[in-house]
DNA sequence: GTGCCAAATGATATCGGTCCCATATAAGGA
DNA sequence: TCCTTATATGGGACCGATATCATTTGGCAC
């Protein structure tokens, strides 16, 4: 029935040399189950190779030992790891946690792990945090935004594996690019409320000059900002206010301080939902009604936007979605040998109009 | 001054066998820097180590070479991967994004990288994760809340690395536990309103029935309703509505739900901030108000509840400290080769008084 | 019966680092 | 001067898998 195992029989005697491990290897599999390391390593690998007797015996010492086989080991010798780097500015932001879900649930299915990593917005960090995760051999990376430190690029250049700049679409890519134009999304509001009537219009946002820079807002800005003038419109009521990231808090407070030295202002846009929101609650402390007496727009439709009074109008964009593609195109990217041509992908934005903009 | 190489000399030849990489590997840099494997290895692991020297020499061909170190490699020799692993029910919670977060920071100084898993609330996907997590070889492993799986827990204690659960304190932890009780969070804020004198008191969560469970939700639940009970007070209010996980959107259908189903109720419980806050909103479209009508609780202190009008009293547990925490207990404990005593940390929770509770 | 091919399995080199120990040199003490 | 010790570096085995090629076996055609 079985042929005996051919390889050499067990030495025994564990070498003195390294300290050794208790957890079970591929070896104490094969021993067991009597078989070659390499048959075990098929079996679990891709089980059709084996026969089907083989095959069992081969479960069950893996069962009975309860081995896990180690996919150090295996990415090494496969030159494989089965990691996609991700790299986030933050994971305490609704929208950026939508595309890390979004990607891993396309990578699951496909065996493939994210390795996450984030920057607080910061560059230096970026780049260090960069080098960290190229030390793990990623199968691809996946970043958001376009990326500053000249080293950074460098080392993505170099490192040889499918780079997707996703989320904000850099105006020069590395290499795949899949995402929307913050500055579109500026230049979008800014025309939203310049075609409702609005004439003194002013917008919310964090100032460049913090501690930590918010790249992708200050695009959303340089868009709405460019709108406005070439609709021959101030833009002095555009509010450089606190520092990045912005928040609920940041958004009171600059409403606050937007009113105060702008009373006349018909409509403001907020850099994100979060001011937004914020704007509102503040709004309805001062006791002025929203849209009635003031318009607001946010961007990123968070969920809570849908359920304030009045309900938030904002811009779009499906990050969970974004996540989902990128990951599906990772996985047919890494599937083929061929190396496909840099291709970039705007999803686009869409306007969700509710209730916090005044229809006049 | 310098001793020539003794290492063999370049084989030159590249056996043909396996595919070759382009990339630099460490004996690219030893033979440019003239110096062997083993001391491009000091310097980059302890530069101390080295003469001043030739560790300049090696940091220049690092630098010519732009060479990556391979950490696959290093943690199959080294036998240690640098990674803990984390598993999460998402990551788009911000109290569990804060919780990733403060890992994060703590686990950054000492170069350990997190691997974060997490399992949308189902068990099934939980077992796998961890089986997958596990094939890495983290040196440690982060679960929130207690595991259910038979199977899971097993694969833990077989795991041979340091366990840690996290924010929901187990009943019978497998080994160290740093968190708050649910369970005490349900009985303070039963007590809280109890103790305000209110007698018809109810609270929203999510049916555990749903297709996932938010096992922590229920405990919760289930201390709410126990100190109910303890008071002689009815249980009646307590509403189970829609499927986890909850969200603002729950809250404002389920809080609509309970006041229809009992129009005299006096103060509510919510098993979550994103509940309390749907269900401010929800009251505000109803034209009641918080808190004269109605007093409003929720749980997880959230940034909006900070700001909605009026602000939310709610009860507060630090994730981001937790994490933070947690993070440096495991560096010190991965840093000394004792094995410690299994250790639980109940790190207490607060309740914040805001004003959505009336005070009479 | 013999030869050939496919299927199943095994033997071995190898992936790219680090551990452990050996060795060479320099420095210090009797 | 010689011996001991500390410092700097090298040599080679090894971590635990998989790639590759070799070998064995069975089935089938002639």
């Amino acid at each position: 029935m079985s042929r005996p195992p051919r390889e050499t029989a067990a030495p025994a005697e564990p070498k003195p040399g390294r300290r050794a491990s208790q957890r079970p290897t591929i070896r104490d599999v094969s021993r067991l189950a009597g078989v070659s390391r390499m048959t075990v390593s098929r079996v679990l690998s891709d089980p059709e190779l084996v026969l089907p007797s083989t095959r069992d015996k081969v479960f069950k010492a893996v069962a009975d030992l309860g081995y896990v086989p180690d996919k150090t080991a295996g990415s090494l010798s496969s030159r494989r790891t089965g990691f996609i780097a991700l790299m986030l500015p933050t994971l305490t932001n609704a929208n950026f946690a939508a595309v890390a879900h979004g990607l891993t649930e396309a990578l699951r299915e496909a065996d493939y792990h994210l390795l996450i990593a984030y920057t607080d917005y910061d560059m230096a960090e970026e780049e260090r945090q960069l080098r960290n995760l190229l030390a793990r051999r990623p199968e691809a990376i996946v970043l958001t935004g376009a990326m500053h430190r000249r080293n950074a690029s460098r080392m993505l250049m170099a490192a040889d594996v499918p780079v997707v700049e996703i989320a904000d679409l850099p105006s020069q890519p590395i290499e795949h690019a899949i995402g929307f134009s913050n500055y579109q999304v500026g230049r979008t509001a800014a025309r939203y409320l310049l075609d409702r009537g609005f004439t003194r219009i002013g917008a919310i946002a964090a100032s460049p000059e913090g501690e930590v820079t918010d790249h992708r807002g200050e695009e959303r800005m340089r868009g709405f900002e460019e709108e406005l003038r070439l609709a021959r419109r101030s833009t002095d009521g555009v509010l450089r206010h606190g520092t990045a990231p912005v928040s609920f808090h940041h958004g009171a407070a600059a409403f606050r301080a937007l009113v105060e030295q702008h009373p006349d202002i018909e409509a403001i846009f907020a850099v994100s939902d979060l001011s937004a929101v914020g704007a509102v609650m503040e709004a309805q402390r001062m006791n002025l009604r929203i849209p009635q007496d003031i318009s607001i727009m946010g961007f990123g439709d968070f969920e809570i936007g849908r359920e304030i009074n009045p309900a938030l109008t904002t811009i779009h964009v499906d990050f969970h979605a974004l996540g989902l593609r990128t990951g599906k195109m990772l996985v047919d990217l890494l599937a083929s040998d061929a190396t496909p041509a840099p291709s970039t992908v705007d999803v686009g934005l869409r306007i969700v109009e509710r209730a916090s903009v005044r229809d006049r």
